[in-house]
DNA sequence: CCATTATTTAAGCAAACACTTAAATAATGG
DNA sequence: CCATTATTTAAGTGTTTGCTTAAATAATGG
């Protein structure tokens, strides 16, 4: 009774390539649990114009984005809230208004995502 | 009896820079639209390592994938697809294996994606 | 043609997400 | 101090995500 093997072994892996992955991987950990964190946060369509709108405006506050977005004040304070958490803006207050913005450490790497919005396709 | 107003209207608001963004947003709905798909993709750490091991590697089959990163083939066959689905790569058969690799359309986009994986921050 | 290997697909499910409405917090100005 | 304005927080809900297991599809080789 030859046991079933569920899985695929791949007799003809390179194992040199396998264990070459592997460490590439651990080496980065952090840094693909960093940009993941990143990307998911701009892969939110809102959260994508926000920080676009943040980016090319200087600073803005929820209400002129629940205006400028086209949606609730509490879905866009929850949107600030997630961009706010990761670092990536900070929010000054300003009278009863908060002004939030882009963190300085955060605008080099959202610059570049930002940029590619705007770059022509061949 | 005056009607209360739950949401703020913002009289302080500058109405040009209102116009102003909103006619940006429309002017690039359609590239928020495509960027937000592929920041949502590469904001899964699966997929991030799954794009960065292609590059890395040229061309990877489920699975190798499965055994780098220590999942189950359905998993990563899964996440393939949807990778596969928004053309950002591309299956090639040889005998019963499938060998995936980057399409060649959507390399520019992903290298400066990946790119920042391997940036020293300041 | 049948067993094996590689991969995909389908169904099910727990967790995460993104909104809604309502209530809470905070600053301003009469 | 109270009403107003701006924002956040909390609770509830439908949808999406990402896995699991089991079954289906596809190519190979005896």
């Amino acid at each position: 009774m030859p046991k079933k093997t569920p899985l695929c072994i791949r007799q003809l892996a390179n194992p040199a390539q396998i264990g070459r992955c592997r460490e590439a991987l651990e080496d980065k950990q952090s840094i693909f649990r960093q940009f993941s964190q990143i990307f998911a946060l701009t892969g939110n369509e809102v959260r994508l114009k926000i920080l676009f709108l943040l980016e090319q405006e200087g600073k803005l506050c929820p209400c002129d984005l629940s205006d400028i977005l086209g949606m609730s004040i509490p879905a866009v304070s929850q949107h600030l809230r997630k961009l706010k958490d990761a670092q990536l803006i900070e929010g000054q207050r300003e009278g009863q208004t908060i002004f939030y913005s882009i963190r300085k450490d955060a605008l080099p790497i959202l610059q570049v995502l930002l940029q590619q919005l705007t770059v022509e396709s061949p």
